[in-house]
RNA sequence: GGCCUCGUGGCGGAGUGGCUACGCAGAGGACUGCAAAUCCUUGCACCCCGGUUCGAUUCCGGGCGAGGCCUCCA
């Protein structure tokens, strides 16, 4: 079975062939850590854990190498470090800013069931690379100082042998950018379409020895990190770098983020790392999530309709209640990962009745190694998530819940709950039992069991007694506990949490 | 203004040059003291106009509509 991704640098779908398939490389843009993550941000953290999962599925789990940054040196974080701890030392208050993001960034994706990646490089720690790849930039003449900041040129690099083309990912010539072109151009920089790749720092702001070239310390700027952070977890381990002549060995296997990051934040690492390591691809696919607009708008501020991670999760401002993480993750995956979704109340309650059947049907089933090849499939074409949840209802299906065959006879045959839960697993579902599933709930709901259970003996016993208005007195308290009841068939009546 | 995506049944959402997506909701039935849950059955679609084709929702062109980027926003 081959693995099919979209690759936005051909604008196709093709089959992805790992330059060392014991050493699969990822790499996705990670937070900036000043603020609460919002669902918007939860989107490609959760269609790229999913991507990993299935990496490590068909590479093997020790043979997937992931990295996302943390992205802790920025302008923004030192706008809110100073905001929110005015009489601290700048430095004190941007520790305390990054910190306490970070950790609560993991704490939120942690709930949505992602997977740690097996790199989580932050920029503080790779600012010597940034700064070597600053001067190996200057050293081809691609780069140029002016005003303490470095800049890099497009243009420059357009007359670089062997470079690509500068707008080659987002299909831009520079005269067509140079026309759509609203920004004012700051007065340094020598063509508008120049951008910083290192700055200098105002004398209390976080600051590091400059390239060669500046006296005065700075800051290294947003695009500049990735290839920096790329280059130390993906490249440098793998004999790669720019100690390294050999393109082939610059270049990593799939480069994931938002579909905003096209231009320019990836065209600008591109441009860095190609013409850094005079490598032709920095990577060899380029994957990006769809957008996400909230009950049919654009999320935003000013709109009141910006939504986090953490509100979902634990207060009850999103349809008046809070959602499992797990829920969160279906939701999202129920649309593919390129189209555009829309975030509602009601597909976040089609997700939970979902969830809550699917349960039902795994009870506490351990999941199987072996997967439903239709999840395999749907999955390797493209993450059709879609597609593969599909296949999941028809295994939770009654009909098929006996045993069944998997793949190829020699993988024998399985139960079903097994092949359901290993399978759902895949997307990271169903990665609970049953039993830990409704535990939350009622957690969530603060249902009284002792009193349920004896309230439920008063119905079981006004039932025997054919006293039918007695018995749906109880039931109706019961519900209004939150208490869904089941009368089965052997006469006993068990009970679940009503979502 | 430039560049780029997208437009499927009541809702969500895949996919395909001719053949059932799937889920939710709806309708009918089974089960039940009545329900709930569950199961069975079932109606409903491919923005508009041209073109290519034996045949287009699927390919091409135009139109209309929605969204994204061009502002270190996933």
């Amino acid at each position: 079975m081959t693995l099919r991704l979209y690759n936005t640098l051909t604008r196709s779908k093709e089959d992805f062939a790992p330059i060392d398939p014991a050493a699969v490389r990822l790499y996705v843009c990670g937070p900036t850590v000043y603020d609460f993550a919002h669902i918007g941000n939860a989107r490609p953290v959760i269609v790229f854990d999913v991507l990993f999962r299935l990496l490590r599925h068909l590479y093997g789990p020790d043979h997937v190498i992931y990295a996302r940054n943390v992205t802790d040196v920025d302008d923004k974080i030192n706008a809110r470090a100073e905001r929110d701890f005015p009489n601290l030392p700048l430095n004190e208050a941007i520790a305390k800013v990054t910190e306490t993001t970070e950790r609560q960034f993991h704490e939120d994706v942690s709930a949505l069931g992602a997977l740690p990646p097996t790199a989580e490089p932050r920029a503080t720690e790779h600012i010597e690379s940034m700064r070597a790849l600053i001067e190996r930039l200057l050293g081809r003449g691609v780069a140029y100082v002016a005003e303490d900041h470095v800049l890099f040129s497009p243009s420059a690099m357009d007359a670089l042998p062997g470079a690509p083309r500068y707008g080659a990912l987002a299909r831009r010539s520079l005269d067509e950018m140079l026309a759509g072109a609203r920004v004012d151009v700051a007065l340094y920089k020598r063509d508008p379409m120049d951008f910083v790749l290192w700055k200098p720092s105002k004398p209390k702001e976080p600051s590091w020895p400059s390239p060669a070239g500046i006296v005065s310390p700075g800051r290294p700027g947003w695009h500049l990190e990735c290839s920096a952070m790329s280059m130390a977890r993906l490249l440098e381990p793998f004999g790669g770098g720019l100690s390294c002549d050999d393109p082939t060995r610059n270049t990593f296997d799939i480069h994931g983020g938002g579909i905003d990051l096209v231009f320019p934040h990836h065209e600008n690492e591109i441009a860095q790392s190609c013409c850094a390591f005079g490598s032709p691809r920095m990577a060899n696919v380029w994957m990006h999530n769809g957008f996400l607009q909230v009950e049919g708008e654009k999320m935003a501020k000013s709109l009141g309709n910006f939504v986090t991670i953490r509100d979902l999760i634990d207060t009850p401002v999103f349809g008046g209640r809070k959602w499992p993480g797990e829920v969160l993750r279906f939701a999202m995956l129920r649309t593919h990962y390129r189209q555009p979704i829309d975030w509602t109340v009601r597909s976040l309650e089609e997700a939970e009745a979902t969830l809550d059947r699917w349960y039902e049907a795994v009870g506490d089933a351990e999941p199987a190694h072996d997967v439903s090849p239709a999840v395999l499939d749907a999955l390797s074409d493209d993450l059709n998530t879609p597609v593969a949840l599909s296949e999941l209802h028809r295994l939770a299906h009654p009909a098929v819940a006996g045993v069944m065959t998997v793949g190829s006879t020699e993988m024998g045959q399985k139960p079903a709950p097994e092949i359901l839960k290993g399978s759902a697993n895949l997307l990271g579902l169903l990665t609970q039992t049953r039993t830990g599933w409704n535990a939350s709930a009622l957690k969530d709901a603060a249902i009284d069991t002792a009193l349920v259970e004896s309230l439920i003996r008063e119905r079981s016993a006004a039932r025997a007694a054919k006293n039918w208005a007695e018995s749906d007195r109880l039931r109706d308290r019961l519900t209004g506990l939150g208490v869904a009841l089941k009368d089965n068939k052997d006469g006993t009546t068990t009970w679940e949490p009503r979502r």
